[in-house]
DNA sequence: TATTACGTACAGAATAAACTGTACGTAAAA
DNA sequence: TTTTACGTACAGTTTATTCTGTACGTAATA
């Protein structure tokens, strides 16, 4: 096997990891490129290296910038833009995946948890039986995202 | 607020919960009415409360099915298909989530050992230095793979 | 200051995903 | 056996996403 084949099988297997966490199939061959490479790179060394036009690069290093898993890079002489992937992964995942979907566990738990209030006050207005089931299953759901929450705060 | 007003809101929460785990739309809809539904729903019950047709209805509870995140249910007398949500919430999407991305990061991790190893191998033939960082990278793949795949076998 | 080169906004084209309605095989009911 | 009702395969349509090329504002160079 030659190295650029390697280098192609490495890319391949990398970016399919990086999209278990939501990037878009392009956005993770994106990041794994400049995750191997060297060097900071510039958008039309990457066009050249996906096959991709420079605004495709354009937008989705924004994107990559927006999740902070891509640096912009300075350096002297230079006029291009250039930007190199943050090196370290695990760091950069829990930050942009991990804490985020932690957070937006918790607020769900909480929507639920203020419907279940408002339920419990408008109970005696209602027939008692009808909601015995109901709100048996919010409290199910309620647990549901406690549960997660304990996880996904284990994780960090 | 209504009872029909926080069963909306109780839909559309825990269906954004359900979306995190990579369920389409529709799919998390159809999962969080049959979980707050007391009995097992034909797909055109389905299709009426989703304003879908049966068609989408059948490919939908399809996919839940394969997930284990629904079951089929027989009862005596009564001709049409008939679905509900497995109940146990935490139980369903460990094995349908968790367990699944474990496996596929463990898959991904030893995918990429095997490239090491086929690296070192051909060493000799080439610049050692060219590999330096190269190599360095790949390792650090594969201890991010690494901690990934403890932090998701936590979570069981 | 004039010119060149850069990144990106934007409109439209290509591609992919979701959805519908018809049509058909199959099993229950008559 | 004949008829009816069910679920789904499939083709086509609608909707959403991704991608490209042009055009423009801006900043570096001369």
């Amino acid at each position: 096997m030659k190295e650029v084949e390697h280098t192609q099988q490495i890319m391949i297997q990398f970016s399919k990891t990086i999209e278990m966490f939501g990037l878009t199939p392009l956005e993770a061959r994106l990041y794994t490129y400049l995750f191997l490479s060297d060097k900071a790179l510039t958008l039309d060394e990457m066009g050249i290296a996906m096959g991709k036009s420079k605004t495709a690069m354009s937008t989705n290093i924004r994107s990559l910038l927006d999740l902070n898993l891509v640096t912009r890079v300075w350096r002297k002489g230079v006029r291009k833009d250039l930007y190199e992937a943050n090196s370290q992964l695990l760091k950069s995942f829990m930050n942009f995946y991990f804490k985020k979907r932690a957070d937006q566990i918790i607020q769900q738990k909480e929507a639920l948890e203020h419907m279940k209030e408002s339920i419990e006050e408008n109970k005696t207005a209602i027939e008692a039986d009808d909601f015995g089931k109901f709100t048996s299953q919010l409290e199910s759901m309620i647990d549901f995202h406690q549960e997660l929450e304990n996880r996904y705060k284990n994780m960090g």
